[in-house]
RNA sequence: GGGCUCAUAGCUCAGUUGGUUAGAGCGUUUCCUUGACAUGGAAGAGGCCGGAGGUUCGAGUCCUCCUGGGCCCACCA
């Protein structure tokens, strides 16, 4: 056994073990009656993404979930896959082509899909084998990924479903409009930041007819002052305020509350739109509030969600100034050309030098981002696809309502059923390249697109009210509506959620029509139906609260609309990953801990252990470097205790059922350790049950190491002969290890592998059953006074400065039996653990002067000290002692009074002398007291 | 504007349904390289549990308010 080396190499052990692990596919699962499923599907990840921690902090959860699972008998499948990421990965591989300066519209469509297609069968799977270095034990052999032939036609189908339904419908919107990717995004993928911005105050001047107010004299309200120009002639203005004056190309009218005062004459009259010359009438409208700037708002129906809502209330004309990468079009006039901030400061210089520009305040407000190149979106007006979400919201508010579906923790269920009850129309189509393209055909010669601006297809209008326009798995040979078979395909393609949302049950093969020849064979199709009706609805979700909206809520809604049931029953949300102050790693802030150069530092179970026991349940963790220190110390400790056992076991005893032996076993350490172990497992069994998986870490840390390291291996070395402490060494350290496996899979893989009587992977080793009948609290009791007493003799060998190898003599009074009798049997212990030389059980207390004294459970206990130190020397010493103490105690204390001092210092070493000044008083009165004790 | 969350040792955090003396890791002080382990062992020091009220025999824990961090949603001309 001296092979084992005294230090645990991850290394080495991990690299053993992936091998085994992957040859002996110890991960798959597959339908087996009378074993319960269990079945978690990873939140897949990005496809062009790099393992951060937050994935590390996903997939042990997870890992640990279906580890222990698996352990306890469930057949437990767990299911990898990446998802396509849409518009991340068309940049990604735009940006390649740039540095070979080329587009993709260089490329063409056909060509650069298969760029694509090249970088994923390249790069797709960096992703996957840096899961695997976490140890996931996820079933490989099932490694999904969106774009896959049967995931895509699942896609599809549930387009096909929907559209036919009545719940897919194309309009013309504003949406979110991201002009650097130059696509629609959904609500969901158009964050708000605070932004530092300005508030631009412009006058329009008012047309003038007999009925103005020009020349009056009277007096003015806010908002449209006169202004002299020249000597005469005296113009009115309405002032509006704006944040994106650029915007006001695309005025058609400006707005007021009809309640407003101020404006009452107004409304109904023309003003003149500065720089276009554009005649616009002033409109009443409620939502104008008159707090608000001047009270008078411009109206862009094409470029604001709001201002479109008042262009269809008062039929406004919509008119679009942009073009989709954000540069102006034609309709700006003179502007166009230019990008849209560039725009933005010709114009106010423009107004500025025309005296339209009142004034420019700052102004802070929120402005949406893109989530995936942080571009400002820009509100667009486009012709988009929607899903109706409001039936599908109808059964997923329910399930969680009714407690069918659960979240952990509890809160997160009031932000999902606030979001689901307000839940509104989710736009599909993305106007990228990489994705599942719409299947959406239209007919040259029948289909009539609207003609855009004028007419606006609204909501409640069917989309199955147009001609030529019709939805199909593959491009159909004939328009149905004509005949012609001049058809074209939509170009647009789905949002990659729209194919995520399907991930518990598309990953099983549904709807079971692959394109694929041998897949369609019926024999691999009623197996993967069969999986699908095993393992779906799967057990628990375990994802991070970012993707709630994106993902859960969505999953949720799909479940039910295509299965028929929830997808999950618990969602499990972890905390963020963030660093030491807080903030969220990112790339971007550069604070990112890789975790692969974690792994090679300090081992995957180190930084598996670390990160699980930081993290509590829902609560962010903040990590940095040092704290992997806490994995890999345990680790070790792990290592080191296993190395000591194996190394002092005699495995022809220790081959016993434990049950049955356990009436061999009377000795207090064995039943004492024996008791820990189960009511450790007891809690950490708890734990797991209620997704406290730090909890869970930490009773098994704090048995394993305070319990059994710190104790019970002490008390081992003294009974090695015993067969019972051979029996108790070595069951509890291989049960420990079981239990310990989830946490620490390869460092247990490795021991399990070393011990003996043990035989293939720790994995596939069933978890300890609970055995209550070892759990004594009496034994525990008893125990705790042995240690008090054993942890108070060594007190007093400190304080009192006992040398290490003096023997000294200990009187115990105690008129209780049961304590008597307890030292008696357990003298080896005491007499080792606390050197004790004799131990001199009394019932009266004899003179006790001159002893260090102490109090365990029911009895008492003196420490002569004359025979162990020179006492005359020793007062000598602390009273030397404590007149150089007293002396710094009154320095301290005057210096802290000096006001120069005070001042000129600075607070951190005054805080420090405070501390001490502390310190010296305690000190002072503890020697005091001990100079008592010696009289 | 609506909602969530946090505040406990110098630092990072645990603390179950209210219940004896509030815990851990790191750091720190003293001692120890003892045949499992210095990535370790032994013994210490260190806390008005953010503030103010209230409920209770009893509050770190429950309620109300306040202060100060962090987050989410909605609106934002």
């Amino acid at each position: 056994m001296n092979e084992i080396p005294s230090r645990y190499n991850p290394k080495e052990v991990e690299e053993k073990w992936y091998k085994f692990w992957e040859e002996n596919k110890l991960f798959s699962a597959k339908p087996t009656p009378n074993k319960k499923p269990f079945c978690i599907v990873i939140p897949p990840p990005n496809v062009t993404g790099i393992l951060h921690m937050g994935h590390a902090l996903n997939n042990f959860i997870q890992d640990i979930l279906t580890r222990y699972q698996r352990m306890k008998g469930s057949e437990a499948l767990w299911i990898p896959g990446t998802d396509h990421a849409g518009i991340a990965t068309q940049n990604v591989v735009e940006k390649k082509l740039a540095k070979e300066g080329k587009k993709r519209q260089d490329l063409g469509r056909d060509e650069f899909l298969k760029e694509v297609w090249k970088w994923r069968e390249e790069y797709g799977s960096t992703i996957i084998k840096q899961l695997k270095k976490l140890g996931a034990s996820c079933d490989w052999e099932r490694t999904r990924f969106t774009m896959d032939e049967g995931y895509s036609d699942a896609v599809l189908e549930v387009f096909i479903h929907l559209y036919n339904k009545g719940l897919i419908y194309r309009g013309k919107r504003i949406i979110n409009w991201c002009p650097r990717c130059s696509t629609a995004l959904s609500d969901e993928e158009a964050p708000y930041k605070e932004l530092e911005g300005q508030l631009y105050y412009i006058r329009y001047p008012i047309k003038v007819t007999s009925h103005t107010l020009a020349g009056t004299g009277q007096s003015y309200p806010c908002g449209h002052r006169p202004v002299t120009r020249k000597k005469q002639k005296t113009i009115n203005y309405v002032v509006v305020a704006t944040t994106r004056p650029e915007t006001m190309l695309g005025d058609t009218a400006v707005a007021v509350n009809p309640k407003d005062k101020r404006y009452k004459d107004l409304i109904g009259k023309t003003v003149i739109l500065p720089l276009v010359e554009r005649e616009i009438k002033i409109i009443a409208d409620n939502f104008v509030d008159p707090k608000f700037g001047t009270g008078a708002v411009k109206v862009t129906p094409a470029h604001d969600p709001n201002d479109y809502q008042m262009g269809l209330r008062h039929n406004l004309e919509f008119i679009n100034i942009m073009q989709v990468d954000g540069v102006l079009n034609s309709n700006a006039g003179e502007y166009d050309g230019m990008d849209r901030f560039e725009a933005r400061q010709a114009i106010v210089n423009d107004l500025k030098e025309r005296k339209l520009l009142e004034k420019i305040e700052p102004h802070m407000h929120s402005v949406g981002h893109c989530y995936r190149c942080s571009t400002v979106i820009e509100p667009y007006l486009s012709n988009q696809w929607f899903v109706k979400m409001k039936p599908l919201s109808k059964l997923a508010l329910e399930a969680v309502k009714k407690g069918e579906i659960k979240f952990y923790p509890k809160r997160w269920t009031k932000v999902y059923l606030n979001w689901m009850e307000n839940i509104q129309d989710w736009c599909i189509s993305r106007q990228i390249w990489w994705g599942h393209r719409m299947p959406v055909y239209y007919c040259k010669n029948c289909y009539k697109p609207q003609a855009s601006g004028s007419k606006l297809q609204t909501e409640k209008e069917k989309p199955a009210a147009d001609k030529g326009i019709f939805v199909s798995k593959n491009k159909p040979e004939k328009c149905p509506d004509c005949g012609s078979s001049d058809i074209y395909q939509d170009e647009d393609v789905l949002d990659t959620w729209f194919s995520s949302w399907l991930w518990p049950f598309a990953t099983f093969g549904w709807p079971f029509t692959s394109y694929k020849p041998q897949a369609a064979s019926d024999k691999q199709k009623s197996l993967q139906q069969d999986e699908l009706n095993y393992f779906y609805p799967t057990s628990v979700l375990v994802t991070a609260q970012e993707i709630i909206f994106f993902w859960v809520a969505r999953m949720i809604m799909a479940g039910f609309e295509f299965m028929g049931k929830k997808p999950f029953s618990d969602v499990y949300i972890h905390g963020t990953v963030r660093d030491d102050t807080g903030k969220k790693m990112s790339k971007s802030l550069g604070n990112i801990i890789d975790p692969l150069e974690i792994i090679n530092e300090f081992g995957s179970d180190a930084l598996r252990f670390s990160i699980i026991s930081l993290t509590s349940v829902g609560q962010d963790v903040f990590l940095s470097r040092n704290k992997f220190e806490y994995g890999r110390n345990f680790a070790n400790k792990v290592w080191n205790a296993s190395r000591y056992t194996i190394m002092n076991l005699k495995p022809e005893e220790i081959n016993v059922d434990l049950c049955a032996y356990s009436k061999g076993i009377s000795g207090l350490a064995e039943k004492w350790i024996l008791s820990r172990f189960y009511s450790a497992l007891d809690r950490i069994e708890k734990a797991l049950k209620q997704y406290k998986i730090n909890e869970a870490a930490k009773v098994m840390y704090e048995f394993f190491w305070h319990n059994f390291c710190d104790w019970y291996l002490e008390f081992s070395k003294l009974t090695l002969g015993r067969r019972q402490t051979q029996v108790v060494l070595y069951k509890v350290l291989e049960k420990s290890l079981r239990v310990m496996h989830p946490f620490l899979p390869h460092l247990t893989e490795e021991i399990w592998h070393n011990l003996p009587g043990t035989k293939s992977s720790i994995m596939t080793e069933s978890w300890p059953h609970l055995q209550k009948q070892f759990i004594s609290k009496t034994t525990d009791k008893q125990m705790q006074v042995l240690i008090d007493l054993i942890s108070l003799i060594r007190n007093i060998r400190s304080e009192w400065h006992i040398l290490e190898h003096a023997e000294i003599e200990c009187i115990i009074k105690t008129t209780d039996k049961a304590s008597k009798k307890l030292i008696q049997e357990n003298d080896i212990y005491l007499k080792k653990l606390a050197k004790l030389g004799q131990i001199k059980i009394v019932e009266k207390a004899e003179d006790v002067s001159m002893c260090a004294s102490g109090v365990a459970g029911k009895l008492d206990f003196y420490i002569p000290l004359e025979k162990l130190i020179d006492l005359t020397k020793e007062k000598e010493r602390l009273s030397k002692q404590i007149q150089s103490f007293e002396a710094q105690f009154k320095a301290l204390r005057e210096r802290l009074k000096n006001k120069e001092f005070l001042k000129k210092a600075p607070n951190e070493v005054v805080e420090k002398e405070k501390i001490r000044l502390e310190e010296l008083s305690k000190l002072i009165k503890r020697i005091g007291d001990n100079l008592k004790v010696l009289g």
